[in-house]
RNA sequence: GGGCGCGUAGCUCAGUUGGCUAGAGCACCUGGUUUACACCCAGGGGGUCACAGGUUCGAGUCCUGUCGCGCCCA
């Protein structure tokens, strides 16, 4: 029999030093490719992981951390059971918020009339440049700047995700802005246009006014905002008739194009059918009956423009209403001329005269503006009144913002190109119930954004730092472009820049001439590209062996707020695609709320940063924190958690220092109490791992972490202690030491997902060798079989029990107020007789335990059955310490 | 207005399909340096499980309603 391979404690640090052993990790795990996917394994082997591509451009945010250490403690335990990991990251750096970051860094702003100028270099623009008018720079010299940019924030973004430990594949990243994904979306758009499923057209879109290009409904936010009531008293058209309407947008009174009220409502009925005329501007317009009209708000009839809100889009389509676009594209009231054919009115003079003063002014100054000329006795839609009754009346009305933007939205017509969606809610909805959500409520979200979806999607941006949509339009003798008959490259050309590159058959010379062609200008919506992660990752088209390994993926680990964006956009793609779900399972990570339990936020201030918290309480202090909280529940970044993590670090560190320097000769686990420990150990792996199969791996840490502390170090070191530095019982020894080590062995495995740098680190003093396997990452999660030489013990209970006795002993000592380990003379054990058989096996380990010189077993039959007393206990003088 | 989630100890949270006296950590109190660990150990106090009904032999858990908080969508 050999000897086990012990550890000179003295050799080790006091304390774990963990900013160190983070280095030294990851750089082995990088070196060893530990992370590595292996293409030659086959799918049933494989567990793909689609994960967020983050937004580089945005800070660097702890809910970034929460929702990403999710990720990786599921697929660090989904690698230790067995599987081919293939995690792959994206870095989001197409889009608004880089195009921002740009813009304020070095104060400037793309304008694409400007000319392109080679090797222009910029520097970030200081205190006293902002105060200068802002540069206008070209395009391309645009996107220079934002590629500049993002490869910085990349680094800033990679370099906290692995100090963080995540065990993505660093071989396998991407930028949804670089050459391969660009590919792909353009090739998306090919085969989407091919199916059908695309069009463009010239119609009122959702606007921002200073980002000056489309949204989605998905990027907009309600706001809720203050406004006010303007009453307004229109005129009837050959009538001494008048009422007042009710609006929060005066300054569309020159766009209006109709009136309506609740077709019961009495107060009105008179009047459908017959024309309003506005005041001011002497506008005929229809009064009609809607059902949309509210008769509680304001004054139950109301004026319908081009266009306020959703409501006058839904008017203006039903009711067949002309168009009088009055806010342009910058968000300033645009040129108009009453007495045209588009805008009649009864006394064009005067109209024009009082819309001289509002052209050219943005929406806020045309309201102030409007309001003082309601004023105007002259102006009154009817006779010599003033048409603004009383003075505005200040409410709360939630109003729709782009997400990202300052002012509301506004409906402007604009050629857009959109993804047919609306037609297809209900496969949309099968889809996404094919999907198997964790929680499962979260589920409900996406069928219920699903459901109420009122706009296909629209997918062009009228920005630059994005991929180009890849068309031509053909120009007809006029120089006009037909937009109905779109130019669309092959695929093999892709990627391309409409703007650059030339539609096959023509000449470069043929751009922007009659007859010739004209490149789109737009980009697309990021997600149109975000939308494609499991197939960027796959590399959808370009490899289809590589795709079919890859694709669908099992798991998309995202959090809440982006269901009805990233979540539901991919699986619209993966639809319209290939008729696929795009992955199997979806994990959903709540919000990470500051101390107080308030949604973190920029203007509050009350935003964690994430470095500070890793140099606080180390990477698996903070991975600690993020692992105890369930899927989908919002969680504070408490320190109090933070805390604990790093405590539990130093306990893995101080304890396997001990069980690793205990020497004896190797012997079988053949003593009772072990044998009733590790049967508890036994049933702890297999709880755990049905936690983790269950996408449940909070629990599984809660349970293996109270096991490690309460039975293990606590309870079972504690008693087998002295048995194991006992020389004169080998068999006793043997056991215990061998007992200790698997114990250890298997703890530090069922840790490894969530603490990967502490097991890693006591991983390598002695198991690394032992078992072969180099990293405790790619040791086998445990199982049975780690248990299959042990005989069941002769009574599970036993270890308990023996718990339990020592345990009232060390009552005892509390309560006579004297350490744990002050010496016993004698004492008697008091309990049922049943209770005293069954601590038989664990006794001699509990008196050494507990420095008992002397017992006495008594019977009890008043206690409970496993209960214990402890009588007569004598404890020896304190021994004065050398 | 509709949907979803939450409400358990001073704080942060667990609590499977209903089943012993409702748990953990932190905080608090008492005691203890014991050659892995004072980032530790032992012991202790602390709860009308938001409220009101109901189902059941039995409800923190299931049903109905009410109140409060949060989120999503109108």
């Amino acid at each position: 029999m050999a000897r086990y391979k012990t550890l000179d404690p003295s050799a080790l640090p006091k304390h774990f030093d963990a900013p160190a052993a983070e280095l030294r990790w990851d750089r082995f795990w990088d070196e060893h490719g530990t992370y590595r996917w292996d293409p030659n394994r086959p799918r049933a082997e494989t567990f793909v992981v689609d994960t967020p591509p983050p937004t580089v451009s945005g800070a660097l945010h702890i809910g970034h951390v929460f929702s990403y250490t999710h990720a990786d403690v599921m697929v660090r335990q989904k690698r230790m059971a067995g599987m081919n990991i293939f995690y792959p990251i994206g870095w989001d750096d197409n889009g608004l918020p880089t195009e921002r970051r740009v813009q304020n860094l070095f104060h400037v702003r793309c304008d694409p009339q400007q000319p392109y100028e080679q090797g222009l270099e910029i520097e970030p623009a200081s205190a006293k440049g902002r105060k200068q008018p802002v540069r206008l720079i070209s395009r391309p010299n645009f996107i220079e700047l934002c590629e500049r940019v993002t490869a910085e924030d990349e680094q800033a973004f990679e370099g906290m995700f692995r100090r963080v430990g995540l065990s993505v594949d660093w071989t396998q990243t991407y930028e949804t802005i670089g050459k391969w994904p660009r590919q792909l979306a353009q090739l998306s758009f090919l085969d989407l246009a091919k199916k059908g499923h695309l069009y463009n057209t010239d119609a009122p879109t959702m606007w921002d006014v200073d980002f000056q290009t489309a949204v989605a409904q998905a990027e907009t936010v309600d706001r809720m905002t203050t406004g006010a009531f303007h009453h307004i008293e229109f005129g009837v058209e050959d009538s001494d008739r008048s009422f007042v309407i009710a609006t929060t947008r005066p300054e569309l009174l020159p766009a209006c194009v109709g009136v309506t009220a609740h077709p019961d409502d009495e107060r009105y009925r008179d009047l459908f059918g017959k024309n309003a005329v506005t005041p001011l501007f002497r506008v005929p317009v229809p009064i009609f009956p809607s059902e949309l009209a509210d008769p509680e708000k304001g004054s139950g009839i109301l004026m319908v423009c081009t266009f306020g809100d959703q409501t006058d889009l839904e008017w203006w389509r039903a009711e067949g209403l002309v168009l009088r676009q009055l806010i342009g594209r910058n968000g300033r009231l645009a040129e108009v001329s009453f007495g045209s054919e588009a805008f009649p009115s009864a006394d064009a003079d005067a109209a024009n005269r009082y819309y001289a003063g509002l052209a050219g002014k943005n929406v806020t100054q045309a309201r102030a503006a409007i309001v003082e000329l309601l004023r105007d006795a002259d102006g009154g839609a009817t006779g010599n009144r003033a048409s603004l009754q009383g003075e505005p009346e200040p409410i709360e009305h939630s109003v729709k913002f782009y997400e990202k933007g300052d002012r509301p939205l506004e409906l402007v017509p604009t050629r857009q190109w959109f993804v047919r969606l609306l037609d297809k809610k209900h496969a949309l909805l099968s889809k996404g119930a094919e999907v198997k959500w964790h929680p499962e409520f979260m589920g409900i979200r996406y069928r219920d954004w699903t459901d109420n979806l009122s706009f296909d999607w629209c997918v062009s941006r009228q920005r630059f730092f994005g991929v180009p949509i890849p068309v031509w339009y053909p120009l007809d003798a006029n120089g006009e472009p037909d937009h109905e008959n779109p130019i669309l490259p092959t695929a093999d050309r892709l990627p391309i820049d409409p703007t650059t590159d030339v539609p096959s058959g023509f000449d470069e010379s043929q751009r922007g001439k009659p007859g010739g062609f004209l490149g789109e200008e737009d980009i697309f919506d990021t997600w149109f590209t975000s939308s494609l992660t499991p197939q960027i990752g796959s590399h959808w088209q370009l490899d289809p062996q590589r795709h079919a390994k890859l694709f669908p993926a099992d798991v998309r680990p995202q959090s809440h707020e982006i269901i009805r964006t990233w979540a539901f956009y991919t699986i619209a793609k993966a639809m319209l695609h290939e008729d696929q779900i795009p992955w199997h399972h979806v994990t959903i990570s709540g919000w990470v709320l500051d101390p107080e339990r308030k949604k973190m936020s920029k203007s509050l201030g009350n935003v964690v940063i994430p470095t500070e918290l890793l140099e606080k309480f180390t990477a698996d202090g903070v991975r600690y924190w993020a692992a105890s909280a369930r899927l989908g529940v919002d969680t504070a970044a408490d320190e109090k958690v933070f805390k604990i993590g790093k405590r539990l670090q130093t306990k893995l560190f101080n304890a396997a220092k001990f069980v690793l320097s205990q020497s004896a000769e190797e012997a079988p686990i053949t003593h009772q109490l072990d044998l009733a420990f590790l049967a508890g150990l036994k049933d702890l792996v297999a709880r755990a791992t049905f936690c983790c199969d269950e996408f449940n791996h909070a629990q599984a840490l809660q349970e293996t972490e109270s096991f490690f502390w309460s039975h293990f170090t606590d309870t079972y070191i504690e008693l087998a202690k002295v048995r194991a530095r006992d020389e004169g019982d080998p068999s006793g020894q043997g056991s215990a030491v061998a007992t200790l080590r698997l114990a250890l062995n298997v703890l530090l495995r069922l840790f490894a997902p969530v603490l990967p740098y502490i097991t890693e680190e006591v991983w390598s003093w002695l198991f690394a060798q032992q078992t072969g396997s180099a990293s405790i990452h790619r040791a086998a999660w445990p199982s049975e079989a780690d248990f299959a030489d042990l005989p069941a013990p002769a009574d599970a209970s036993s270890f308990a029990i023996a718990a339990d006795c020592w345990s009232a002993i060390n009552k005892a000592k509390a309560d006579a107020e004297v350490s744990m380990g002050r010496e016993v003379e004698s004492l008697t054990i008091v309990a049922r007789s049943s209770t005293l058989a069954r601590l038989a096996p664990g006794l001699s380990d509990v008196l050494l335990a507990a420095r008992c010189h002397a017992h006495e077993l008594a019977e009890d039959t008043t206690l409970d059955d496993g209960a214990f007393a402890i009588r007569d206990a004598t404890f020896a003088e304190k021994t004065a310490k050398a």
